[in-house]
DNA sequence: GGGGTTCTAGACCGAATGATCTAGTAATTT
DNA sequence: AAATTACTAGATCATTCGGTCTAGAACCCC
């Protein structure tokens, strides 16, 4: 043993993390980093490596603290039948109270798509975290309409990732259309309950 | 007047068009500009004075050359009651058939989105495509539901665009499911006849 | 063909990029 | 307290960034 870190690894990896949601991979700069850690280039490159090792730890990060516990509605047992709902409106209450200058509007993995083009690594990533959503809302569907087809539970999985995808990438545009556009998801639950 | 320019003008915008709508405004360099349009930077800098000037240019074209012709189909009088339908196979047929390396995979705009966080400018070029692409939306479907609320129409429109976004979003990560995500939207459309 | 104008190649600029290195500091263990 | 180990500030690295500049080449008009 040593001398002891003098930051908690948490912290950094978190403050990196609203970094990169902010402004993705590519827009993000080693001072930026640093300003937002705390730590200089030294301790940054001695406990992640690199800055892709930075971006990787905040990547894990931004599922198990940020993803996951919001898509546990969706698949934990027992999933209600409200659980889509309640998804949705979660989503959709943060991105409408998130202040203007919050770097967590929008989605960390969705920011880095155009990198992803040239970046087979990352597009694996962000491909598993899309599947993952699609999956979530394929089990959560299946709880509030369980006569429904396979098909028909995949379908309308998609099309909430679609509005789920685009809200996301919204609200770094319009942020009033970005909620509109996940509120337009709950209408399109009325709609098929209505069918069921 | 002086020495011709060396080099069709329209052909340089086209060629820095397809480098920006594959790497974004912030992924794309000069050299990478160079190569592309063959024109050395003095030229670029000659005619567009800069690298953003280009872009705008190159958004320009997009928006004529890419945008408006495909969005024709949706608001040009007559508007056929198929028309929404037209437009989402052209699309869906677009991203199914591009070549795994054409740089013309997504959407130029939707790339640059998280650029547009801290680039109000860009952020309303986006936005006004965003308001263009919903609007075209609405007009296309109250020529299929002419019996419609208004209500329901931009309800239908926002779903159309969320799609549309997504799938576009999607094509740099996974194209099958983002060819998926467009067809879901023809899908849809399948459902709302049922209704009316 | 000469004068005037415009275009363009390539060198150059300072700033910023991600990454490394050195030196020294600070804590733990014995 | 000494020895050992681990952390970190700051200078430094080559490279690349967007942008400028100078010099000369190419063309039009007279």
């Amino acid at each position: 043993m040593g001398r002891p870190a003098g930051y908690e690894l948490s912290e950094v990896v978190s403050a990196a993390r609203d970094v990169f949601w902010d402004r993705g991979l590519d827009g993000t700069s080693l001072p930026d980093l640093e300003r937002a850690t705390g730590l200089s280039r030294s301790s940054i490159y001695h406990a992640f490596g690199s800055k892709r090792g930075l971006f990787d730890a905040a990547v894990r990060d931004y599922l198990d603290t940020v993803v996951r516990p919001r898509l546990a509605v969706l698949v934990d047992e027992p999933v209600a039948p409200d659980a889509v709902r309640s998804y949705l409106r979660g989503l959709t209450q943060a991105v409408e109270t998130l202040p203007d200058d919050s770097p967590r509007r929008g989605c960390l993995l969705f920011a880095c798509a155009t990198s992803a083009g040239h970046d087979p690594a990352l597009a694996d990533v962000i491909e598993d975290y899309r599947a993952e959503l699609t999956g979530s809302f394929a089990v959560a569907l299946s709880a509030r309409y369980p006569a429904a087809s396979l098909a028909r539970l995949a379908r309308r999985a998609r099309q909430l990732t679609s509005m789920t995808v685009a809200g996301l990438v919204l609200a770094k545009i319009n942020r009033d259309e970005a909620v509109a556009t996940l509120r337009a998801g709950l209408e399109q639950i009325n709609e098929w309950d209505q069918d069921d």
